[in-house]
DNA sequence: GTATTATCGATAAGTGAATATCGATACAGC
DNA sequence: GCTGTATCGATATTCACTTATCGATAATAC
């Protein structure tokens, strides 16, 4: 895995910071000033260690003894992360997961706002999910140059997604969350992240075909006698 | 990045596999009896070289000047991934995402069959989304222990995760494809496959925060997340 | 005050995956 | 048949990430 990434962090230290911040959360909420590498890393299964170059790699600096401060753990990764001021989101369409997207509430708290729905089914249109708007996709380019909205969250049947996403960086979306299977061929400039459901669930059913298949899993097997 | 993984094929492989497959299947539709790895290397922007260890890494041998028998390719594949005989699944929470899920045609071509969902709201008990019917909590170990379903899709809300994915291996469920956030602790022998939304979601806001505050960008990034 | 211990930060070592290199192979064109 | 070229497979190298080690620090216990 090869990333070049921001100022010196990796792609794998970016993908964990998001998962320290509901037990950062907590520990401020129980009152906690400092926590400590060992408590973050017992938690997940990693190494200390390597929760403290995480987060050494972000500039937070923790006190030998004491830990680090909650505090400015949680200010530095919501930094880090862009969540200490909100960007909004246009979600192009309105079907199941469209709508489970735009309804979940979670996303707040990561710095994205959900600000509308689109969707060409004239069927669809005008219905309103969790406060927001279905609109029709031709109202599509001019509200993103109005309203300036940079995230697309694309959730289109496979076949339409090139196209859909064609037409969202025509209109000047600058980053795609793309929630279906098809690869989109874009611009380099324009920021891709890819939910691969397909390499999620292949990872499962490997593992379940090596459970199933062969009684014993895992690692090392005795390899002499029996 | 350091994972379990079977017969030395590495983690990274595996969510690589699935990912050529769409490609392999349009090779065979198309005719062709063969494909280079460098074909498949330059459509997904990735060196040929890995293809083929990916390729050798499951036991497929190639042809020089040929490339790889497409027929075997995909056998191979869907073999090694499961996909040649369907696994089924209970969705546990019919909101919208679970429905979502529920109602992509897609999966069967990854070896996945949703047969019903799950749910404690007795307003959507009852319901049928895309054939599968949303059935009583109540009834779903008895339904996993008469069906031997093996795969519960974890997509209840945040605080109700973990009593689910505890009833669900309580009911005898050998792995959950888990889509809430909560990180669940479960018996090791249990396959826990994490869609990690808030990580993705990370990557994605974190690459805009560098496009916004600093001009300058960046290079791609193949990897796909969960 | 001194000893103990948890913890940090830095550096070094180890691990595993991606890339580069190179000889071998088999088809295509002459 | 000979030559050229695309491709394979194997080995070696590079690179990034994780783990190990160790001295320093600061709270706590005595």
């Amino acid at each position: 895995m090869k990333e070049i990434t921001r100022e010196g962090v990796s792609y794998m230290t970016i993908r964990r910071l998001p998962q320290y911040m509901p037990l950062l959360r907590a520990a401020l909420d129980a009152g906690d000033h400092c926590v400590s590498s060992t408590k973050i890393s017992d938690f997940f299964g990693l190494d200390p260690v390597l929760v403290r170059k995480d987060l050494a790699s972000i500039g937070i600096t923790g006190q030998a003894r004491l830990g680090f401060p909650v505090r400015e753990l949680i200010g530095g990764i919501e930094r880090f992360l862009g969540w200490d001021n909100l960007s909004e989101a246009f979600v192009i369409g309105a079907g199941n997961l469209g709508r489970a997207l735009a309804g979940y509430g979670g996303f707040g708290q990561h710095g994205l706002k959900i600000v509308a729905l689109f969707d060409t089914d004239p069927e669809k249109v005008g219905k309103v999910i969790a406060g927001k708007r279905v609109t029709d996709m031709t109202k599509f380019a001019s509200l993103v140059e109005r309203l300036r909205v940079p995230i697309a969250i694309l959730t289109v049947p496979p076949e339409a997604a090139q196209d859909a996403a064609d037409a969202a960086i025509a209109a000047g979306i600058k980053a795609i969350w793309n929630f279906t299977p098809t690869k989109l061929t874009l611009p380099d400039a324009i920021i891709v992240e890819q939910v691969d459901l397909a390499a999620s669930l292949a990872v499962l059913s490997s593992r379940l075909v090596s459970a199933t298949r062969t009684p014993r899993q895992y690692e090392e097997q005795p390899v002499n006698d029996m």
